[in-house]
DNA sequence: GCTCAGCCCTGCCCCAGGGGCAAGGTCAAC
DNA sequence: GTTGACCTTGCCCCTGGGGCAGGGCTGAGC
């Protein structure tokens, strides 16, 4: 019987406010310094806060968008936008979460299996098999960058070194990614996305051609033998890839094989036309036997 | 042709070491100062770390377990723990992250539609409807509780409650738990289980008998009209069930209606014989017609 | 031996999103 | 006027590190 009477010019205390909005006080103290809830009235001798009543709606918006932990810069932006707005930033929102907790669940089943000891659970999600692979004449871009802006600077390249491959009498095999100094993804070890091409003396030239500004470059990669394990569209994205990663060199130690260079990830399919299911990329390792 | 010839008593320093293992030297001394992950040796000058090769397995787990946001002192547990308990620990970690984000997502898709202002998508999630309830006498716990342990709690004391009703004329009506003070779940606010038996009389006398430790009481709740939402066993949990309130709570205000008390879980089925898809509880607000 | 670069060390401040506590000012009811 | 509940700011705490400062170590070249 007392919850009632709120005519929305009612001012209340903080206190009174947080119980509504069910929030506490310390939260709102913090949301009114960041200007994302302010009190309708501050007393300027006492710096008490006193709030509307109809904040109260705000405020429980906001508290239901940290139940969803969304942080207080995004929850920020949901609250100014109106309705529409508002309902596809938290869409977009909840999208990311959803799109991490994927990879994630990937890769807890992954670690679940290895950490049961059951090796064929292990094997039988990642299959590794070894393919020769003979010399090829590549056309390269090198850069460093971080986890995050990867993707986008792969497609970017090899879409880049695939048009550049053109002029270099086309594309001989399937382009792949090379992550030197065993960094592999994490900090900004340098990365080189490659393209085989069939024409070296005019990739020669076309390098020639090329300014500083990418790091580009023309080299002769030499046959090797790749362990590696075959992942689909959906699986090639932080963290879940890890778990492919090390799935081939699990097994490579368990085969008694050595490193024979750095880790790279094979794009062997039309990313385009991939759905999220399909195998289009390889994570391999060179190896060879062990002496 | 560098990452071969590794001994596992060869010595790595902190930086060879963070490369290997994918993580950086600052995560690796963090660990180190936890124990977690200790340095093979420590110079006693220096204090330079040195790690061995083989303990680039464990960090590499470290690293996958942080790849899940596992809390450092989960991934301790797990890292200590022998194959098939670290496993269990694991799977027991991402059944809780599963378990939450589940939650979210229904209070993602609920406050989605309530954005986009669509109202038939919004009640369509939750029905909202009132019923008549007659007066009730009730045996009652109240306890002062906290979120987490509100669920057991009430499964304990609405237990309680039940078999002490069979010596009061037997249970009249469905349980219910009634949220007092407005906070509802976040704070303490006290949380009263409540139980509807047949004689009153009966009642009394058992009241009379219990001591102080459970703050039991017998009383009669008025006749009252309910405004409430059925939700499922899935849904009755945090913060999911904070959608439910939410669009009780702004049906009763579309409908112009007052509050006449405060809110309630009533549980009309049998939780043990319930799946998690099937209805076992409305989200209630006593109501009234607005003056 | 000397120097210099590249490691490495500790220690401090920073981030989010608050919780908790202390010292002190206010407000309202009795 | 008093009292107790409420409010204020400010400080330290948590996790899991990032970043920087100031200084020590080490190995390679000379």
């Amino acid at each position: 019987m007392d919850a009632v009477d709120s005519a929305d010019d009612e001012l209340l205390t903080i206190g009174a406010f947080a119980v509504r909005a069910r929030l506490s006080a310390k939260a709102l103290r913090l949301y009114d310094r960041l200007g994302l809830l302010s009190p309708a009235h501050v007393d300027e001798v006492s710096g008490y806060r006193y709030y509307r009543a109809d904040q109260v709606e705000r405020a429980r918006l906001v508290a239901l968008l940290r139940q969803l932990d969304m942080p207080l810069a995004r929850v920020a932006e949901v609250v100014e936008a109106d309705g529409t707005d508002a309902a596809e930033l938290l869409a977009a929102y909840w999208t990311d979460v959803e799109t991490r907790i994927a990879g994630q669940r990937t890769l807890a089943e992954y670690l679940r299996a290895r950490l049961s000891g059951r090796s064929s659970e292990m094997y039988g999600k990642f299959v590794v098999e070894t393919v020769e692979v003979p010399e090829q004449v590549l056309i390269t871009e090198t850069r460093h960058t971080l986890a995050d802006e990867l993707p986008a600077w792969i497609g970017a390249s090899l879409g880049r070194l695939e048009a550049a491959a053109e002029e270099c009498g086309g594309v001989s095999g399937a382009p792949f990614v090379v992550y030197h100094s065993e960094v592999s993804m994490e900090s900004d070890g340098p990365a080189e996305a490659c393209v085989p091409v069939a024409d070296e003396a005019a990739a020669r030239a076309w390098a020639a051609g090329q300014g500083r500004a990418r790091q580009t470059a023309v080299r002769v990669e030499p046959a090797r033998t790749l362990a590696y394990t075959r992942i689909t569209k959906a699986q090639v994205a932080h963290p879940q890839i890890l778990a492919a990663f090390e799935a081939v060199e699990r097994w490579v130690a368990a085969e008694g094989l050595r490193y024979a260079g750095p880790c790279r990830e094979v794009y062997f399919a039309d990313w385009g036309a991939a759905g999220a299911g399909d195998p289009v990329c390889d994570v391999a390792f060179p190896v060879e036997e062990a002496q």
